[in-house]
DNA sequence: AAATTAAATTACCGATCGGTATTTAAATAT
DNA sequence: ATATTTAAATACCGATCGGTAATTTAATTT
């Protein structure tokens, strides 16, 4: 029947990360137990020892996951063509939609990362600050090329900018988490974008 | 010597509970145990529970006693006559002038909460928010006045304005937690004062 | 000085924590 | 069939968790 060569596994461990994502995303590190995990999961807590490591180690693959997971849709924002303006936009607004879950807002799993994982000293600590620290990177690259091509005029601060817009994902997923819902969401979004010059 | 009639109290409660806000402000609510507590503030936890009660009391009492710490500040600024734009820019810059603690960074203590005790089932999952609302009530009180008074065009949607800056209150939490430096918070409000319109 | 009041201190409670050793079950290989 | 391999399941480990009972210490009151 199956494929290796001992007993066949009872649950799939990309769904069993998932459930541990959920999970951590909506509790914090500290807020969940390996017991409630291993509930959650399904897959009793020896098995997610040897599958995954300790708790650290699975808590880092599960936000990796959460970050790698959402990767490819930004991948198609950022290399889609269009102005800068309309990019902004679609960048906050796709943010907006992943994180708009009506009962239980559970926010966003990387801000909310940067938040309860700031004090604990272990490798936890940067983890969601490397991440936050790539999509700061990628919005700045876009924003130097919309300069270089003439969208936005010399006098403005890439860097600042681009910063400014980074900021705005970490304000969304606060909100969210507090139960802002979609409609409070977007017009946010709205005030966000005149910080762009009307030409633009 | 003392006041009373038994044994003298070895601390003063409002240092304990100063100290305590300090320790649950930096490693949240889950993240901090009532030994830790203890040794933090001095007093043994028998004490701790007599004088506050329980573990989330305390919490409750440590992050009231933040809020109305820093009430008297935004008093001042609320009751300042002038522009609404040095209005909102004093706002935010009071906001970051008081996260700015460059070794060991804690953010704002009401962020915090809101992110981590918005997953536990108790009193405290709507306490940051509630304080959050308070001040997004008042700087709506605010923005209305100013719009009464021709500050700002009939077009502008004071909610929106003012849940805005209450937002950009959120990422500057955010970012100070996760390192951010005064300059870094500084050019961050420059861009965000960039929504209202130059003549404002 | 004895009695009283109140706080500090010590020691402890059951429950749960993260993590594991041990055993049992289910597949393949000989 | 038997041996082997791999994972599931149960039970358990010491440590720490939030919380408290019992005791000791230090002040005031009579």
């Amino acid at each position: 029947m199956g494929i290796g060569r001992g007993r066949p596994r009872k649950s799939d461990p990309d769904e069993v990360l998932d459930k541990a994502m959920a999970l951590f995303w909506e509790q914090g590190f500290e807020g969940t137990s390996m017991n409630d995990l291993a509930s959650a999961t399904g897959m009793a807590k020896p098995g997610l020892y040897a599958t995954f490591g300790d708790k650290e180690a699975l808590y880092a693959k599960a936000i990796t996951r959460y970050f790698d997971q959402s990767e490819p849709v930004f991948d198609e924002i950022f290399n889609t063509p269009g102005p800068v303006k309309d990019f902004l936009r679609r960048y906050l607004e796709t943010i907006a939609a992943s994180l708009n879950k009506e009962d239980c807002p559970s926010g966003c799993f990387m801000v909310n990362s940067m938040i309860d994982c700031a004090s604990q000293p272990s490798s936890l600590e940067s983890l969601g600050r490397d991440f936050h620290k790539k999509r700061q990177a990628a919005l700045l690259k876009r924003v130097r090329e919309a300069q270089k091509q003439g969208e936005l005029s010399d006098e403005t601060d890439p860097k600042a900018l681009a910063d400014f817009f980074a900021g705005q994902s970490l304000a969304l997923g606060v909100m969210a988490r507090s139960g802002a819902d979609k409609k409070a969401l977007q017009s946010f979004i709205d005030v966000a974008m005149t910080v762009l010059p009307e030409g633009a």
